[in-house]
RNA sequence: GCACCCGUAGCUCAAAGGAUAGAGCAGCUGACUUCUAAUCAGCAGGCUGAAGGUUCGAGUCCUUCCGGGUGCGCCA
C-alpha cells in the first residue's frame, strides 16, 4: 500500500504539472473511515485552493475530471464534502498484488540504531514501571528491526550510586550480614525489595545514619572490603534478576553498559576534554556553585552542574559522556565480555574495563538513539540532545531521541488493596506514582505470576484435556500477551492509573484476544488441509463475492495492507499504542467476518477459496505484527 | 516562579487538522447440534473542562481561564 501510494503521487503530480503550481503544496492520502467515501482520499484540493485562494469544491471537479482514467490502478474517482477527492481502487489488482507480495521482506537500510531501555537501579526487583519502559523499549526494537534497521539493544546499569549504596548498608550494618551470607539468600532482588523500603524510612528521619550511607558509598567508591565485593554481588543479582523477569515477557538485550566502567575508561575525561575546549562546559559564576563546572541549558535558562566543587562527576556528566560514545564521538571504546546466554542461543555482552577479546560483533557506532526513559527526566535527555549540537554534531543532536513515556501509578484504591499505607492527603489524590524507595509498587514478578495464576485456571478451564505441562505454558503464553498487550495499548502521554482488574483482562481490547482470533483461523487452516481443500494463495478474484461479503473481504483486505505504513507510523510518531490498536481492529475484523461467513461448509468452491485465500493473507501480516508486539501464537486457546 | 503533560460515555482509554467523535469494561437483549462463545450481533450511554480566535473544516492548532499531574538537587 504504500509503494502504490507514493507511485500515484508521483503520477498524480505529474498528470497535473501543467495545469497547477504544485510547489510547496502539501498533500497527502488519508484512509477514510468510511468506505463510501472511497479506498483513499486525497486532500489535494483543500491545500490548492489555500494557495490559489479559489474554492476547493471547483478545484477538486477539475482535477478529476484531468485525472479520471489516467490511472491505472484507480476504478473510480468522486468528489465528495466539498473537496475531497476519493478514489475506488481496482479491487482485485489490488488483491493479486497483495497475494503476490506478501513475502517481499523490506529491505535493509544500512543504518544502525541503538535502543536503550530497561535501565533498572540494580538494587531491588523489577516493578510495572519498569514493565511499561522495557514493553516499549523491545516494542520499538522489533519495530526498527522491521523495517530493516539494524538493531543493538542497550541496558545502562547503574551500579556505583547510592541506591546500591542504600542497600549493602542495610545488609551490612542494619541486617549485620557479610559476603557469604549474602550470598546464600536465593531470591535477593525480593529481599532488597523490601530492605530498600526499610532503610529509606530510616534514612528519612536520621542525619547519622545517612551519614553512614555516605561512609558506605564513600567506600564502594574506593573499592574498599568488603562494602565493594558487596556492591558488586548484589548488582550483578539483580541484574540476572531483572534478565530473567524481562525474559518471561520475551525481552532481550545485546549489551549491558555499566556505569562502573564508564568511570574506570575516563570516558568523562574525554567527553569533558571536548566540552571545554567548545566553552560548552564553563566554570559557574554563581557563588553558590563556586568550583563547579556547569552547562546552560538554553530551553530554561538555567544552569546544570556537570563537574561537584569536589571534582566528582553529576549522572548528566556521565550520561553525556556515554550517549557520545553511543554515536561513536568519543574516541574511547570499552572492552566486553560474554555475561549471559538466552535459552535460545542468543548471548548478551557486558562491558568491561579489563582488555578482553574483540566481541564478535562491534557495539554502539549507532547512527540514530533511542533512549527509552520517562518522561521525568526530559530534562537530562534534552540537554544531552543540546550539548551534541553544540559540539558541532547536529546530526547526533537531531538522531538523539528521548522515546519518553509518561508514569505508571498505583490508585489509592489499589494501594489500599494491596495493603500499603497512604500518606496524609493521598487519599484524594487521582493517582500516587509508584517507587521502589517508598516499596510503594506491584513487583513485576508478583504481576506476571497473579497473570498466569488466572491464565491457568482460563486454560484448564477450557481444555481439561491438556496435561499439566502443556497448560502452563499455553498459560504462560497468554498472560505475556495480556501483559505486553497492556503496556503498550495506551499512548505514550497517557499516565496508566494501573488497575488489576484491567490489567488482568483477557477479554475485549487484550492480548488474549488477538491470540483468539489466530488460534481460531489457524484452526480453521489445518482442518482445511486435512480435508484436502487447498487455501491457494492466489485465490481468484473478489468481484464474483455477493455484495454485502464483498464489502467486508475488501475492508479487511485494505487494513491488512497497511502492516508497514502502520509501523512506520508508530515510529516516526512514537506511538507504538496505534499497533495494538491496528492488530485489534484487524481481529475484530476477522471475528466479525468469521461469524457470518463460513469456510469449511462453503459448498461453492470459487467463495470457499476467496476466503481461504484471505485468512492466507490474514495470517501471513497479523503473525508480522504479533511478532512486532511480542506476543507468540498458541496452538489452541 | 520557569518548563512540560493531561482534561472526551458511569469507568479505563482511542480518534494521524478532515466527512456522522469510536472501542473495551460495567449495564441490558439476543446467538453455541454448525470452521474454538477468551467470540459475535444489538440496545443504552457525549454541548470533547470553559470562553474566545485561526481555518473550507478544530477533540486536535493559537490565546486566556478553570481543574489535575510532572520536572527544575553539588541524588542517580
Amino acid at each position: 500500500m504504500k509503494r502504490l501510494q507514493e507511485k500515484l503521487k508521483t503520477k498524480i503530480s505529474a498528470l497535473l504539472g501543467d495545469a497547477y503550481d504544485l510547489a510547496g503544496v502539501e498533500w497527502g492520502f488519508a484512509l477514510p473511515n468510511e468506505r463510501k467515501f472511497g479506498d483513499l482520499s486525497a486532500t489535494l484540493a483543500f491545500a490548492l485552493a489555500k494557495k490559489a485562494k479559489a474554492k476547493p469544491f471547483l478545484l477538486a471537479n477539475d482535477i478529476a475530471a484531468r485525472l479520471q482514467g489516467q490511472l491505472d490502478e484507480i476504478e473510480e474517482i468522486r468528489v465528495a464534502g466539498g473537496g475531497f477527492i476519493n478514489f475506488f481502487l481496482r479491487r482485485d489488482a489490488f488483491l493479486q498484488a497483495q497475494q503476490r507480495d506478501r513475502d517481499q521482506p523490506l529491505p535493509p537500510r544500512g543504518e544502525k540504531v541503538i535502543v536503550e531501555h530497561t535501565s533498572i537501579n540494580p538494587n531491588k526487583s523489577a516493578h510495572i514501571g519498569h514493565l511499561r519502559n522495557s514493553c516499549l523499549g523491545d516494542v520499538l526494537a522489533r519495530c526498527c528491526r522491521f523495517l530493516g534497521y539494524e538493531v543493538e539493544v542497550q541496558n545502562y546499569i547503574d551500579d556505583t550510586g547510592i541506591q546500591v549504596a542504600d542497600v549493602v548498608w542495610g545488609l551490612l550494618h542494619y541486617w549485620k550480614m557479610d559476603l557469604a551470607a549474602i550470598k546464600e539468600v536465593p531470591d535477593l532482588a525480593a529481599m532488597l525489595w523490601d530492605l530498600y523500603a526499610e532503610v529509606n524510612r530510616l534514612f528519612a528521619g536520621d542525619e547519622a545514619l545517612a551519614a553512614q550511607r555516605r561512609e558506605v558509598h564513600k567506600k564502594i567508591e574506593d573499592k574498599a572490603a568488603p562494602e565493594y565485593e558487596i556492591c558488586l554481588h548484589v548488582a550483578q543479582q539483580v541484574l540476572l534478576d531483572h534478565i530473567r523477569t524481562m525474559e518471561r515477557v520475551g525481552i532481550q538485550y545485546d549489551l549491558m553498559a555499566r556505569e562502573s566502567d564508564v568511570i574506570a575508561l575516563d570516558f568523562f575525561k574525554a567527553a569533558a576534554a571536548e566540552l571545554t575546549g567548545s566553552g560548552v562546559m564553563l566554570p559557574s559564576a554563581d557563588p553558590e556553585k563556586k568550583g563547579c563546572l556547569v552547562i546552560h541549558y538554553e530551553r530554561e535558562k538555567i544552569e546544570k552542574i556537570i563537574v561537584r566543587s569536589n571534582d566528582t562527576i553529576t549522572y548528566v556528566g556521565k550520561d553525556i559522556a556515554y550517549n557520545l560514545w553511543k554515536f561513536d564521538l568519543l574516541g574511547r571504546d570499552f572492552h566486553y565480555r560474554p555475561f549471559h546466554t538466552y535459552p535460545d542461543g542468543h548471548p548478551v555482552y557486558m562491558t568491561s574495563s579489563a582488555p578482553a577479546p574483540a566481541p564478535p560483533r562491534a557495539f554502539g557506532r549507532g547512527d540514530r538513539v533511542y533512549n527509552v526513559i520517562d518522561v521525568r527526566q526530559s530534562y537530562l535527555q534534552n540537554l544531552i540532545a543540546q550539548v551534541l549540537t553544540q559540539l558541532g554534531h547536529p546530526a547526533a543532536g537531531a538522531n538523539f531521541v528521548h522515546f519518553s513515556y509518561e508514569m505508571v501509578a498505583l490508585t489509592p484504591a489499589c494501594v489500599r488493596e494491596m495493603g500499603l499505607q497512604l500518606e496524609a492527603g493521598e487519599e484524594s489524590k487521582p493517582y500516587i506514582e509508584v517507587s521502589g524507595r517508598k516499596g510503594r509498587a506491584v513487583k513485576a514478578d508478583d504481576l506476571i505470576a497473579m497473570l498466569n495464576e488466572k491464565s491457568l485456571r482460563e486454560v484448564q478451564a477450557r481444555n481439561s484435556e491438556l496435561g499439566a505441562d502443556e497448560a502452563l505454558k499455553l498459560a504462560r503464553a497468554i498472560a505475556v500477551a495480556a501483559l505486553r498487550y497492556f503496556m503498550v495499548k495506551f499512548n505514550l502521554n497517557t499516565v496508566i492509573a494501573f488497575d488489576f482488574r484491567e490489567a488482568l483482562n483477557f477479554e475485549g481490547d487484550s492480548g488474549p484476544y488477538l491470540q483468539y482470533a489466530m488460534v481460531r483461523l489457524n484452526s480453521i487452516l489445518r482442518k482445511a488441509a486435512a480435508a484436502d481443500l487447498e487455501a491457494a494463495a492466489n485465490a481468484g478474484a473478489m468481484s464474483v463475492l455477493p455484495g454485502p461479503e464483498k464489502e467486508l473481504y475488501w475492508e479487511m483486505l485494505l487494513h491488512l495492507s497497511l502492516l508497514e505504513t502502520q509501523v512506520e507510523y508508530a515510529l516516526q510518531n512514537h506511538e507504538i499504542s496505534s499497533l495494538a490498536a491496528y492488530a485489534y481492529g484487524l481481529c475484530q475484523k476477522f471475528n466479525h467476518y468469521y461469524h457470518l461467513f463460513p469456510m469449511l461448509a462453503e459448498k461453492d468452491p470459487v467463495l470457499r477459496a476467496l476466503r481461504l485465500g484471505l485468512l492466507l493473507l490474514f495470517r501471513n501480516k497479523v503473525a508480522k505484527l504479533l511478532v512486532l508486539l511480542g506476543i507468540d501464537i498458541p496452538e489452541r486457546m
